[in-house]
DNA sequence: TGATAACCGAGACGGTACGTCCTGTCTTGAG
DNA sequence: CTCAAGACAGGACGTACCGTCTCGGTTATCA
């Protein structure tokens, strides 16, 4: 299991992994992902290359944990305060106004320029890096996405939603389009387009027969 | 428009391009993408570096005309035989039944190696660069959006569909969350799944009224 | 002796030859030699490549005809009315004087900065091609030396030189000094220095016997 | 002094300059200066483009320092044994025997083909390079030629030769021939030769007064 | 309370690829 | 046929980074 005399985290350098994270969170906004070097990391951070390939396989690898890490912030910042960052879905017993107010607040943080940069190259890495694609998932689109599930379950029980619907494929029906036309910019993000899929996912678009 | 003396496009030769295009291709296969350069698809197809640099801007351009070339050669060869890839969406009068026909093939389409290299590798590009993901979009995305939108229009028509949705982002429910799972390997792709989608997508998730 | 069927000479364009010398040597002025290129001595000519390839070699060649015959056109000016560049040497019967005079005006000539570059290219590339030196030893500098071969011969027959003195050694004594200091930049070229060459090689530094 | 935060010289790699040095000095004579280039020395000596790049401007810089080592270790070995390099002018107290006796070692490292190809080139870039010819005359060509300087003084001291004359410029009566000769290939280079040229300068070419 | 072992900043190193420039050849179309 | 124009295969340029490797210099346990 060891590889090559693994490092001891415990004698790790708090401060440069702050430093880290901070310049490749600044760099990737700058320069895009296709041009973060390594080495402009380190030499933004004031850190030796070294200590970055001591801890880390890749710039994808850093920007994730640095990205995870201001997503980990964002949720403790909005835990206190009311903040933006989504950490649960409410329940109000109308789940179609639940899920609108969920999607709305989704269009706006894909807007939000601070996450821009960062969450597309580590979409795009994953795409092409598997293993990198699956930390992505399970570490921030999963999590996500299970709130939905939840929430969707609940309703089930509640009798608003047909009991034979798998949660986690009816999810994607809203979200999926949503990060879709944000990846590939193949539309505009607006609330009314969140409000249509919803409506659309939860009632269907097939003429009901009589 | 031009910017540098733009090349003379009748003098181009067509050998070289086509031996570009062959080395891109099969190279992306090989080495995958990130691992992709200029240097290595002149030296397999024999061609000055130059010759690559004078046409197009950049790798992943290269790879999205080799790839739409490849489609074309497709459509082509299915138009005269009865090959897989989709050019038009059958009309049975029987929406659900049309419409999970297609998607069962597009299953099929995504699992063939062939594809999988070339298509994952533009995606992620255009999720980094603009304009290459508008390219993307308009020549690869968008006519396939396009058959959808006819088909449900017509379904439209023959009061099949609710006459207030719009056919456009309807699609997108069951077409996007196939392409995600795709893209980020969230989820298996069968043919089961892409059934429930379009369930789904047709008559909702919620409980109808009694 | 026909290489790939020699081009027609007979047919040749005066006009893209006059235009290819003016560019090369306005071209070797402006950005050195080691920075003259063929493309841009056709460019500037406003010539296909083709026609510079077709009638020389390499740029060397190119640049010696083209200083060949710059020094013609300046010959045949100094023919008619009284100019610097020498074509052949006084006899006054005062040897020392006529080489002094020579020599101060060969000082001068060293020092024309149109002369400057084109020749000093000549010299390094003749240093290392063997072929364009010896052609640049027979056309250039033998002629020039020949002039003090004979000036010494008549010298000779006037018993102003010892007899059994061979002329083509003895004029490399004030002759390749100078143009070792211009080449190498290895002292200052003055009319001082000059005489004192043709001083010591007439009369030798030894003391003599008294 | 430094432009671009000059590289550490405490941590530079002995084996890489060697190596570099003798790829330089091996390449030179395989393919000639012209064909020599940075890439081809640092694939046969080991070593990355940068690495040389780091150390020296260009290739003629590289080759300078090159034949700067091979000479000090010619001047080493030569220290101990007897060896070919001439260190130092021998005073029998017969300046003309001196003379020639160094000549005529001279001629014979001149035509050591050893010696021809790299300090050929290093004269041809330094006709067209001020500095790097700056420096290939301060520390190849100057240091040889004092030799001469302090030989023809003391000859001076002791009434051989007459005081008014300026060494430095004496001694290129027959250095320059004989440089000049070999670089331009125009005449032969042999033992009579430089015999000649040490004769004329001593006792001059001018019939002596009865 | 030293020693001694890590992490750390720094950056030289052997490499690979970049995107540009130029070479010398070939092709096209005008005169 | 020559010529201007310029596309082509090829190859070197000088730069930018890669990931590995020392090199001192702090820490920060352990003997």
């Amino acid at each position: 299991m060891a590889q090559k005399t693994a490092p001891d985290s415990t004698r790790r350098s708090e401060r440069s992994r702050r430093a880290i994270y901070d310049a490749a969170l600044a760099l990737v906004g700058e320069v895009g992902y296709a041009k973060l070097t390594i080495e402009a990391i380190a030499a933004r951070a004031g850190v030796g290359k070294q200590t970055i390939y001591r801890w880390w396989p890749s710039k994808g690898a850093v920007l994730l944990d640095a990205f995870l890490d201001l997503a980990e912030q964002a949720a403790e910042a909005a835990s206190a305060g009311h903040d933006t960052v989504q950490t649960e879905i409410p329940d109000s017993g109308d789940l179609e106004a639940d899920l609108k107010f969920v999607m709305r607040a989704t269009v706006d943080e894909f807007n939000d320029p601070k996450y821009d940069a960062p969450y597309r190259a580590l979409a795009a890495e994953g795409l092409l890096n598997p293993e990198l694609g699956q930390e992505f998932v399970e570490k921030l689109l999963e999590p996500q996405l299970q709130l939905f599930v939840d929430r969707v379950r609940r309703a089930q029980d509640a009798g608003q939603v047909l009991p034979d619907v798998d949660p986690r494929i009816a999810l994607e029906l809203w979200s999926s389009p949503l990060a879709q036309r944000w990846l590939m910019r193949s539309g505009a993000l607006t609330h009314a387009y969140a409000d249509k899929l919803v409506e659309y996912a939860l009632y269907g678009i097939a003429r009901r027969p009589a």
